[in-house]
DNA sequence: TTGAAAGCGATACCAG
DNA sequence: CTGGTATCGCTTTCAA
């Protein structure tokens, strides 16, 4: 009697079922290799790598975490991914993460609220262990879905308001409250904002608000303010400098709400014949990689985003291991280049 | 007699089972209610998805993919994520994936061959329904994986060479012999070449090369060379510009490897009191978002990087429904800014 | 139009 | 140390 085996050599990807018969053991010897590799005889152990090297073994997780109890993707959901604005939060996530075998499931809003529940929802239907976004505030019914998963949520980027599980970022009022007050103390005294300020795009308004506020509190109001609702880059910074020249020939500094938009300004600046920091002084936020690279060299405010990626992922695994969720205040710094030096100190 | 149903209100995430059970249907009328509605009565259609939006279900994808036939990830393989250098590829791959309920698995080489292979492997195990990757090279066991693994294989950024199913990218020896070139015809003769250039970026070092064989063409040789092994950024440009300098005064032209790398350079020639386009000229690579705001205007190389994401999601998508493979090269152009104006047009 | 039942590929608990 | 067997949540024939 022959047992016929139907190996019909179809190309199909290899499973454990597909060593195991190779190698002539039960499938679960050969999963109880790889996951517990001390409780299979040596000798068997090698055989077994041996074929899965050949067979060019790649284990299915899909099957792996529907199976077992954890998963290894931490769903990321980001606004943007330009200008570096968030780009080194998660070069330093991923990094921290891969030491701990998860993966990293990207997704990026543009700073669409319904891209962000679908994308949130897409994300959830992977079974994350743990989400990472941007903000602290979302809509609704993302709030509820991130609740309702169970999973630790980590919200980077901005504090304060309602956190639904742990943040770790800081306070963007600060940030344009320090914008002010830093033009204020060089000695300015006709006060701009321009930029880029999204009606999805709370961090923004937040540094806008608080730059109001501050300026409102040293008496300096009405303070000349110039919006728009598409992303920022040189291009809008130069062309809201101009109009702004044009409309407040009076201004004598201007805060940007990014680098990028600064760069644009102090084009428009230069243009229009303008010293700086003598006639005008510029400061924004981010400090982009060429900030201190420009003319006059951009004072801006860094945030730490090494730090927010790092905090971030250690407070995923303290989650995970069950520790209580927490609010992380990061650090910035304002870091004073020449737009803004007016005052020798 | 009692049936007992030990439905011990735990909170754990709702299956398609509870739904069912909730709506009194059978779980694969749930299933299809989801996946292909107008086979459902609409009345149980209605309650099935008011239950669902009840209980915040979300699909469970790991169950879907293994049972299905699809995956709905697409791995993305980058080689860094700073600097803008792949942002916008990633941005625009995204955002066209998305269209077609494809879900980005992000990872992050940096330019590290061993994480290469541990990360292709961890997002193969996903059974992605493609992966796109950076450049053309890789290591022996990379390109096995990948092409065991059967599904389509998009190489980006670089074309050229051995491709494992389809690139999409240009030639970056061209783009080296370009800076070459321009230099050349704006009159500079004395050429130096500086930047990043690590041992694992292979496009680098083509651009590198196809410099060097351009002067050399031109009768230049030997060009001053210097390179680095870390990543490009400002500080290094302006340190290798520095050394630079002073083992070679007689320089009067700088192609670099990067634009971040080349704003380094500018503010050491500047420092130096070196005049430019007059006394030295300086061109680039990347189209940096702040290349056009430096002093002075910064001449480089742009690739189009929207191109290549949305190329590449098309290459996806038609590899997927059977077309064959291909390279497709994208065009590239050379911005001419002041930095190396020297012969007015 | 709806339901029952058989996998998908791995894990994990129990036996042997 | 090794091998059955149930199970994870969903999709997919095949019947009813």
């Amino acid at each position: 009697m022959t047992i016929e085996i139907d190996d019909t050599e179809t190309r199909a990807t290899p499973t454990l079922a597909s060593i195991a018969q190779q190698v002539g053991v039960s499938v679960n010897t050969v999963s109880r290799a790889l996951r517990a590799p001390n409780t299979v005889r040596a000798e068997l152990r090698k055989r077994i790598n041996v074929a899965m090297e050949e067979l060019n073994y790649v284990p299915n997780r899909l099957a792996g975490c529907l199976s077992g109890t954890r998963t290894d993707i931490v769903g990321v959901v980001v606004t943007s991914l330009y200008y570096s604005e968030f780009a080194s939060i998660i070069d330093t996530l991923q990094s921290a993460l891969l030491d701990r075998d998860l993966q990293v499931m990207l997704a990026n809003t543009r700073y669409n609220p319904d891209q962000e529940l679908r994308l949130v929802r897409s994300i959830l239907s992977w079974r994350p262990a743990a989400v990472a976004i941007i903000g602290v505030d979302h809509p609704p019914k993302v709030v509820e879905l991130l609740k309702a998963s169970g999973i630790p949520i980590i919200e980077m980027w901005d504090t304060g308001g309602e956190v639904i599980d742990s943040a770790i970022g800081f306070d963007h009022e600060e940030v344009g409250a320090a914008q002010a007050r830093h033009l204020i103390e060089q000695g300015y005294r006709k006060l701009a904002f321009v930029g880029s300020v999204r009606e999805n795009d709370r961090r923004a308004q937040k540094r806008l608000h608080g730059f109001e506020t501050e300026a409102a509190a040293a008496g300096l109001v009405p303070v000349a303010k110039l919006t728009a609702q598409q992303g920022g880059n040189p291009d809008l910074g130069e062309r809201l400098a101009l109009e702004l020249l044009d409309r407040h020939p009076e201004i004598d500094a201007v805060a940007c709400n990014s680098d990028v938009v600064a760069f644009g300004v102090l084009r428009a600046l230069t243009k229009r014949g303008k010293r700086m920091p003598e006639d005008i002084g510029v400061i924004a936020f981010g400090d982009n990689e060429a900030a201190a690279c420009v003319t006059p060299p951009l004072t801006t405010i860094r945030p730490d985003r090494e730090r927010i990626g790092r905090l971030t992922a250690d407070a995923i695994f303290a989650r995970i291991n069950g520790t209580e969720p927490r609010t992380t205040v990061v650090d910035w710094h304002l870091v004073a280049r020449d737009s803004t030096r007016r005052r020798k100190p």
